[in-house]
RNA sequence: GCGCCUGUAGCUCAGCAGGAUAGAGCAACGGCCUUCUAAGCCGUAGGUCCAGGGUUCGAAUCCCUGCGGGCGUGCCA
């Protein structure tokens, strides 16, 4: 990166072009043998009156090169330069080494807030693969902010308050009881309500007795409150053992019966700003002119809604934790709703809604269809868990028949295969969900990284340490040693971008560089080499890779073993 | 209908603030374990970058049009 500068400035005061533009021509050739930075001389030509390779000639007569630059070369109407391999790979290497799992890590943040919206389950609703996006990315961001030196907020905005609930009630008094629920859980729960909806198709009078139950939960009647409690505290219990499994945390769990009692003065506080207008019966705020239909704040019977209940959420979250941005890890389709809402808290007179991102991802759906639950075509993510757990333990058993606590490593293993799969790509890309895939640990998947963290962990046990001060980075250059190094090299700026654009799969594609490269270095070169100086510089190597492949998992949710 | 997103190898995807022969993985085929974990490594094969225009010295990348797919489109969340 500093090189870039250096380079940028040697070639600006030649040319005398602006400085910061040449930088951003400045790029870094698609192969290593045509050099490490490149600058294309095509855009001079035009003011220059001369053929690109001609002016690339001139440049490299007369640009003074700078520190770490070795030479210079014409390639077309390219002027590469190459570095000096060894003060490179020594800058890394020394940089990793003395600031270990740190290393990628900034103050960027400067200890402000970021809430983050993630997760946020249903209750007495299944937990199933359609969370797992927003669950993965979330806790991923959580801790890729955390890394940067902002204070994440991690927010479950539980959905625990609604119609449904007078809807289980009736199906729990009819066909239910307690031992049976006890017994089936979260399932049994998600059974009554199917029942429910099947039953209701020939009796609608059902669909009263479940709102008047509803109605009894909002009114605090106490039979009516236990109950839903009740559900409340069987499908936590369920969810917490998934979130143990995935290594999830949050400090909120505040959804939308938290909200109940804050929404009134928010509404109000819509009618001062003379935004609110009836329309239809219904208080709405008009965005016609955004070209967007309007946001329904009251219906028509006076009851609140979704959108009611996040710009109340949006608000409490700002006063409660004053943020320096607050995401909402939330899929897609709801990209017209987040429009909606952001647009009516500015219209509203908050200018922090400007720090509000809607961080949306891609739909999963299955083979078969569309997930549905109504319709019992569900995964539950506990089952694609344990699947990948207990595929893991097989092969675990099969390979490293010798290795303690299988368990624990099939647990990490599993688990990675399957949170790697949702990171791996760029959000906004829908996902069929099938076993096959989730259940394959072979090639670009979570279990590949932690196997070559495992193996690097194996390599550096059996040596029993190196002498640091013994390191000679000038015995790394060869081409798969420098790959691994230009691969951690490029770690800390994939982590600022992957913040800067939510997106943790950059995160994971350097984090696969580095293990991809790591894995060649392995098979290329003798790690423990009879010489004892090539032997430190390969395990200084080895070490350095193995530190930033445990950071890189670390920062996607994953377990880095040190056996497997 | 309208709006947003999306279309790259058989499949899943990178690459898209324009640049040097379009890259991975999976699947297929062929090699490599008496050397540090073969969940690995190497090789072969596989592409009109949806189509057609335009801008440019240069387009998978930017603009326009069309086509395919997804999502959304006032009282669910």
């Amino acid at each position: 990166m500093e090189q870039k500068q250096a380079l940028a400035a040697a070639i600006s005061q030649k040319t005398g072009m602006n400085q910061s533009e040449i930088l951003d021509w400045i790029e870094i050739p698609p192969n290593p043998d045509l050099g490490d930075y490149a600058f294309p001389c095509f855009r001079l030509a035009k003011a220059l009156r001369k053929a690109p390779p001609v002016i690339a000639a001139e440049l490299k007569e007369s640009v003074a090169l700078p520190a770490g630059i070795c030479r210079a070369e014409v390639t077309g109407g390219y002027l590469n330069f190459f570095e000096d391999k060894s003060s490179f790979a020594e800058g890394i290497l020394n940089k990793i080494l003395s600031e270990g799992e740190k290393y990628g890590s900034g103050s960027l943040g400067g200890g402000r807030n970021v809430c983050i919206d993630y997760s946020s389950i249903n209750i007495a609703k299944p937990f199933h693969i359609g969370h797992l996006s927003s669950t993965a990315i979330g806790n991923s961001l959580y801790r890729i902010y955390g890394f940067l030196g902002y204070t994440p907020v991690g927010i479950n905005h539980l959905g625990d308050w609604g119609t449904q609930f007078g809807k289980m009630i009736v199906a729990y008094k009819m066909w239910g009881n307690q031992a049976l629920v006890e017994k089936e859980s979260v399932r049994g729960l998600v059974k009554l309500y199917v029942r429910f909806h099947d039953e209701a198709e020939t009796h609608p009078e059902l669909n009263d007795e479940a709102r008047a139950w509803f109605r009894k939960i909002e009114l605090g009647d106490p039979e009516a409150l236990a109950l839903f409690n009740w559900f409340k505290e069987i499908t936590m219990k369920e969810v917490f053992n998934v979130y143990d499994l995935l290594g999830v945390k949050f400090d909120s769990y505040a959804g939308e019966s938290f909200y109940e009692d804050k929404m009134a003065p928010v509404v109000e506080k819509m009618r001062e700003k003379g935004i609110l207008k009836e329309d239809q019966g219904a208080q709405i705020v008009d965005l016609s002119e955004y070209d967007m239909p309007p946001c329904i704040i009251l219906r028509s019977d006076g009851a609140t809604l979704y959108a009611t209940r996040d710009v109340a959420t949006a608000i409490y979250r700002k006063n409660t934790y004053d943020f320096a941005k607050s995401l909402y890890v939330v899929a897609y389709q709801q990209n017209l709703h987040f429009r909606q809402l952001f647009k009516v808290l500015e219209l509203m007179g908050y200018d922090w809604v400007k720090d509000c991102e809607h961080v949306n991802f891609g739909m999963v759906s299955m083979e078969e269809g569309t997930l549905s639950t109504r319709h019992g075509n569900v995964v539950y993510l506990e089952d694609v868990l344990k699947a990948a757990m207990e595929k893991t333990l097989e092969i675990i058993k099969e390979k490293s028949p010798d290795l303690e606590n299988k368990e624990d490593a099939a647990k990490a293993v599993g688990v990675g295969a399957v949170i790697w799969g949702v990171l791996y790509n760029s959000r906004i890309k829908d996902i069929t969900f099938s076993w096959s895939k989730a259940l394959n640990f072979d090639g670009e998947t979570g279990p590949y990284v932690q196997y070559t963290h495992a193996r690097c962990c194996s390599v550096l046990k059996k040596a029993g340490g190196y002498d640091r001060s013994l390191v000679d980075a000038s015995l790394l250059t060869d081409a798969a040693s420098m790959a691994v190094i230009k691969a951690m090299g490029g770690f800390p700026e994939a982590v600022r971008a992957a913040a800067e654009k939510n997106e943790p799969y950059l995160v994971a594609r350097a984090v696969m560089d580095v293990a991809s490269t790591t894995n060649k270095f392995y098979y290329d070169n003798r790690i423990m080499d009879d010489d004892p100086a090539v032997r430190s510089a390969r395990l200084a190597l080895t070490d350095a890779a193995r530190t930033v492949i445990k950071t890189g998992l670390y920062l996607l949710g994953l377990q880095a073993p040190e056996r497997m």
